[in-house]
DNA sequence: GGAGAAATGTGAATAGTATAACAAGCCTAG
DNA sequence: CTAGGCTTGTTATACTATTCACATTTCTCC
């Protein structure tokens, strides 16, 4: 866990794959589970799984294989999600709506604790047990709570700016559902969302 | 064009992205651009971009760079979103809605033409054009509209139930937002989506 | 208690991707 | 018309990722 910078980028996008996995595995009451099971499972090579691992320790026994319970508890210490994670979602439109109420987060490491949205009729709107605050106080509440991720949820063409603004506040991490690249300081961290994205990349390989 | 094999699959992924930039630079009103400028844009290398684009035939001119129009209309044919692709939403809940609702997919050559759900309180229920059908008459209507691709938007414990009965009616590519990987027989393609994991990926590189 | 089966972690080999660098072509300006 | 500045497509190089293969350990079962 010392070097940072030694372990690729690429097997960390796997781990909550991973842990995702071993969620369900605990749901089923499955004690032990191998590489193979595991890769069997995810549609990855088992070989694949033992590397990825074995960059951050020894999480396994030769003959018997993986606690469930413990990999899945070392995975969420390496991924930072042993505890809970606020979070911002600016565009509080179909999409925005849908996040907020989300139940899924919880248990992954997240939780929704502010809303902002540009729109005065949007404003002030009640949503499970939050209220859509308006963009004016989006520096105050994100510091006043120590916000550090935010999800970008409004038009393409808001987003860039709407960026700048949660940048701007302190943000770190920014998932952008928003079908726009945008650009970022050095140091925070960009993720999207683009299922159009997804959808073209499977019907290069359909027949017309 | 004609081995189809050849040209790796991390490259169609990144064809998307290009296209989603092109349109951007379209509504602009750019008449041309460069490797360099899509580069800058996408955070991407302009030696990646020359030597993507060049998989598939040669689009520029030297010393002037891409035709705007003309690489986004050749990008189009490739990912074969020069055409309207329909598309069943099963699950309609906050996201199925949500994406029912979504008027984005259309530019990019999707169209969501029917919508499943299990309860029977959501069944029947109007949403734009369209009326939630039950499950039972999922084969009937994706046959009947030759729909082949499909967004699954149930719980994860669904999800693999719901694969499983869209395959069977001859749907070839899904999109799955539920947080679990499926199991498709050969020739189906899949891809997830998962924001829980785009932020977990994230939370590693964020102090603690 | 020992044989055999199963599984890990890892170094070496293979495969795949990205970057660098440049010849060749195109445009503009004077 | 030509010099100079750009930009492409591509070949060569460097880098990154995946798979292979095996020594080693553990467990089970007779
Ligand atoms: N709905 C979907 O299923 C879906 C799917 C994929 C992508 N998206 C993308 O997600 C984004 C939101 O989609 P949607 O369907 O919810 O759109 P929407 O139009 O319903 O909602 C957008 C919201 O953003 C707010 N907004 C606009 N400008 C703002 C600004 N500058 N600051 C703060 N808030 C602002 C609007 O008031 C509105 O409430 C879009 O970029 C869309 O392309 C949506
Ligand atoms: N809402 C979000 O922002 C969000 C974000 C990420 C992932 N997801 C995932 O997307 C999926 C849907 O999320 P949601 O928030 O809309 O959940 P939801 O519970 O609101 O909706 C699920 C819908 O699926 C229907 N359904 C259940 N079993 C079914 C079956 N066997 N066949 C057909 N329909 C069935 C239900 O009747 C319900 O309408 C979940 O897997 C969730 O984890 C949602």
């Amino acid at each position: 866990m010392g070097n940072k910078a030694a372990i690729p980028d690429i097997v960390i996008g796997r781990l909550p794959i991973y842990l995702r996995a071993l969620n369900r595995m605990i749901q089923e009451n499955r004690e032990y589970t191998s590489s193979h099971e595991l890769g069997e499972r995810l549609g990855i090579s088992s070989a694949q799984i033992r590397k990825d691992l074995s960059h951050f320790g020894e999480f396994g026994k030769q003959g018997t294989g993986y606690n469930v319970r413990y990999l899945y508890e070392q995975l969420r210490q390496i991924l930072k999600v042993d505890r809970e994670w606020l979070m911002a979602v600016v565009g509080i439109g179909d999409l925005g709506r849908a996040i907020a109420h989300y139940r899924g987060f919880q248990a992954r490491g997240f939780r929704v604790a502010a809303l902002f949205d540009a729109d005065p009729a949007k404003v002030g709107e009640r949503i499970g047990e939050l209220t859509v605050l308006p963009m004016s106080q989006l520096v105050e509440e994100i510091t006043r709570q120590n916000i550090r991720i935010a999800m970008i949820a409004v038009p393409a063409s808001e987003a860039q700016s709407v960026a700048d603004k949660l940048v701007e506040a302190g943000v770190q991490a920014l998932l952008n559902y928003a079908p726009i690249t945008i650009t970022v300081p050095p140091g925070v961290r960009v993720q999207y969302i683009d299922p159009a994205a997804h959808l073209q990349h499977m019907t290069y390989y359909l027949t017309p």
